[in-house]
DNA sequence: TCCAATCGCGTACGTCGTACTCGAAATGAA
DNA sequence: TTCATTTCGAGTACGACGTACGCGATTGGA
């Protein structure tokens, strides 16, 4: 029994209504994991014990066990579950920018819902949710005739633009929750001062244009993301090749030098 | 006393020689913060303890909290010390896509040096040295006439690729530290059995042709990293405007825009 | 010399994930 | 219906963790 969980979670399927003797089970992955997520929604990641979530379903922590090999893999289960809220078509619709810029608006949003999620550093969650945006946003650049590879260091740009971009919008959410301040104390007594100070060291040119002449953090964050997400998209239409058979609407960003 | 670290910790300077009664401090911020980064080198970030670090350096826990309000301000500094790695020149040479490179290099260079440092996701690090490279970075593109925002999110697309690729690098490193299983073990036990399930059910037709077709993840890791850090740079330099005053050598645009 | 400030650090508290264990419940076979 | 078999629910316990608190030892200035 000591041996639960060497082996990866999506390999170990809850099993189904099971036939044979023995007592039927009360609870079940699912709910476990609405119940997780819904804790870390509320509260974050570190208040999502296993104490607590048996105590939100009325039992105690040991009972989760008999459904979840380890805390680290209901996360996965967490994770995926998010993944799930992304609404991707089927196939792609043939508007590889459309395409990729619904994908990248879904992500920001579902990880706006759960900002817990983006506070993660783990290994790709090879969930069956996350594999079904991953196929549909690789699938959005198919048909140029580029390499699978090419395909998937053009299609990471954006997820990483996104991971990127949403980690920043609420970046500050999970440090407000250990130290208790809200934004506008962390801005004021927390980096504040120092930035200010920065700024009158007059090292770091860069940093001060920024702080001086940058527009951006003073946009609502819905045109911050657009903006940056545009500029993503634009790099990659100027290194698509031209669609060889598809009729060339307004997607493919026509006379693109080729990339691969 | 316990209003202690309610502020940045580069608010919060190690008070230098102090003069005044009092016994002299016998460790310090950087021989704390070097000890913390050795032990999470070899052992990993969750190895790094307090009172690991503390025995380390032949003393108490407690001790270590005359010099950093909290642990997480510790890491912090850690952070900070490891862009302290990072060797950029004092000002951008002038060759954009050449500083690029090399930030991206340093950066990766340092992260694998330092695995742990990719599992954190935390709010940008402001220390001296991080806000160095970031000036460096962000400077490599001044000179086009761009707004310092489009600069900033040009930028960025390097940093995230960076990011993201040095995570991939390692990122089975802390899980293999977790589970006690080696590389080959993790893909041959693991996910191995999983990845195999997946390509045989026939869905998720590009993560087939991923793993069918794809050369990527079978390459070196040097020549990996490149061939993205390559398509990054092409796709920014494809969207760069021609520099107005600076001679157009073979900085602006390589002329090399395939690079599979 | 003596005072006040500072350091080193031992002790202790509340928290976590989870291994172990055993009685309770649910089934199929008799 | 009865009972052996199997699984579930959950209490207890262990060894970590971060860190609040407090006290004796050390030090420079008056």
């Amino acid at each position: 029994m000591s041996e639960m969980g060497r082996v990866s979670i999506w390999m170990r399927p809850e099993q189904a209504q099971r036939s044979g003797p023995g007592r039927r089970p009360g609870y079940s992955r699912a709910q476990i994991t609405a119940t997780a997520i819904r804790i870390a929604d509320a509260e974050g990641l570190d208040a999502t014990t296993m104490r607590r979530i048996g105590q939100e379903l009325g039992t105690g922590a040991m009972s989760l066990y008999r459904y979840v090999p380890r805390r680290d893999d209901l996360i996965d289960l967490m994770v995926d579950a998010v993944a799930g809220e992304i609404e991707v078509p089927d196939r792609p619709s043939g508007d590889w920018r459309a395409d990729l810029s619904l994908v990248a608006h879904q992500t920001r949003a579902a990880g706006l819902r759960h900002p817990w999620q983006v506070t993660l550093a783990r290994r790709p969650t090879l969930g069956p949710h996350s594999l079904r945006v991953y196929d549909f946003a690789l699938g959005a650049l198919d048909g140029f005739g580029l390499h699978i590879d090419a395909m998937t260091t053009l299609s990471s740009m954006v997820g990483n633009y996104v991971d990127s971009a949403v980690r920043d919008e609420i970046g500050w959410l999970e440090h407000a929750r250990h130290t208790g301040m809200d934004r506008g104390q962390w801005m004021a007594e927390y980096v504040g001062p120092y930035v200010g100070q920065v700024v009158a060291s007059g090292k770091y040119p860069m940093f001060i244009r920024n702080i001086r002449e940058g527009r951006l953090s003073h946009q609502p964050p819905d045109e911050r993301f657009q903006y940056g997400l545009d500029h993503v998209l634009n790099a990659i239409a100027a290194v698509l090749p031209a669609p060889p058979t598809r009729k060339a609407s307004d997607a493919g960003r026509p006379t693109a030098p080729d990339a691969c």
